[in-house]
DNA sequence: ATTATCTATAGATCTATAGATAATGC
DNA sequence: ATTATCTATAGATCTATAGATAATGC
């Protein structure tokens, strides 16, 4: 996988350590900001990096921004991934996955702020949300715990209501956990699931994220 | 409401000309890109005006953004104000308010655009979809035909569901039809209704929309 | 005379690169 | 000698405005 090599002498460090900064600047401007609102003069200004060395690691702003939203869409797969490891039910699987990033505005700020931003549109790349939510979606109806009739509409009404509730939790984070758990309930219910029975699986113990990120 | 007087004079007339094409030329960027993303120049050679005739009626090209997405959001609402006036079950309203939406792509391509890319950020500004949306599900929950427990979230659930839906219609909207309707099932059911109900009630015949706007 | 629009431009950006500088590799 | 980074800058934007032009109002 993207298996991150450390490298062998100083000057690969340094160099690795640039990068990363620029990588760090850009997510943190990209967590308020659209692209196009983001000049490279910020970028490095907030990295504490010299102005041309954007281009000794990216090609252009527009790359650099590509890698640090596909770094913050794996980061929260990988979340997902190491907290979801251990539940069977496959219908819990999908509303854990649920209850948890609904309560990512409080965990993890940054990601919550740029999935909102981007999830739709990288709703099909691999590195996205979208695959595993299908995925969990699929084999909870294979298990006959929930309803799929259309699983490409199911994974875009997820991924909506998912990014439309972040911003419900995000102007009132302290509300994270009621409003994420009735989110789950709410979504249990639209794929056909009983009220009474989605209360249940959302009443379950929820395992806690990671605080430091699996890298 | 906004009534839109006509000016009395030639030069009023021709005022409102130069107005409207700027605001027409907006909305049609608005449509592909973002706000920062457009430039003046690019506005005042769509409208086929003078540069500087922008500042003629507008303050900066902020504003003329936010006028431009104000208008559009209207007529989504004036469209829809006007082909549910009939329906009587609450229900049916709000599910017939998502099947027009679902298919705005074929009938009102630039709105369902500027819908898709600007509405989740204008949920709560009382031109938006947000109040209508609102104000039906809780008629329906009034009348005893859906369930809400928590009307904020509800209402971030019903935009988030369609805005994502819309991206999918827009990518095939030969299927436009077929994926409103199945996405207002999924909202009824969302809302607690059951599966049997909710195809009935979208079973039911669907008003069209006006084919030329409300003024 | 007044009003709306147009053209031209000042001044402030912004991106991408070229060449200088500093540090490491071998 | 090689590599990474930094500084400085060319050239292309972009916004907002000032002043000129054209048309209407009265």
């Amino acid at each position: 996988m993207g298996g991150v090599v450390e490298p062998a002498n100083r000057q690969g460090r340094r160099k690795a350590r640039t990068r990363a900064a620029l990588v760090g600047a850009a997510r943190q401007l990209l967590s308020t900001r659209h692209p196009a609102e983001i000049s490279i003069q910020e970028i490095t200004d907030l990295a504490d990096v010299g102005f041309g060395s954007l281009y000794g690691h990216f090609q252009s702003k527009t790359e650099l921004f590509e890698v640090a939203v596909a770094e913050v869409l794996d980061e929260h797969g990988a979340l997902l991934e190491v907290a979801l490891a251990d539940i069977e039910d496959p219908a819990e699987v999908f509303a854990a996955g649920v209850r948890l990033t609904g309560r990512l505005p409080r965990s993890y700020p940054q990601i919550a702020e740029i999935t909102m931003r981007t999830g739709l549109d990288y709703l099909h790349s691999p590195s996205g949300i979208g695959p595993r939510a299908l995925r969990d979606l699929e084999r909870a109806h294979a298990a006959g715990r929930l309803r799929l009739e259309d699983p490409e509409l199911a994974l875009h009404c997820t991924a909506g209501s998912l990014i439309a509730a972040l911003h419900l939790v995000s102007r009132d984070p302290q509300q994270a956990d009621r409003i994420a758990d009735e989110l789950a309930v709410t979504m249990l219910r639209m794929f056909g699931m009983d009220d009474g029975e989605a209360r249940e699986v959302v009443g379950r113990p929820l395992p806690t994220v990671p605080q430091d990120l699996p890298a």
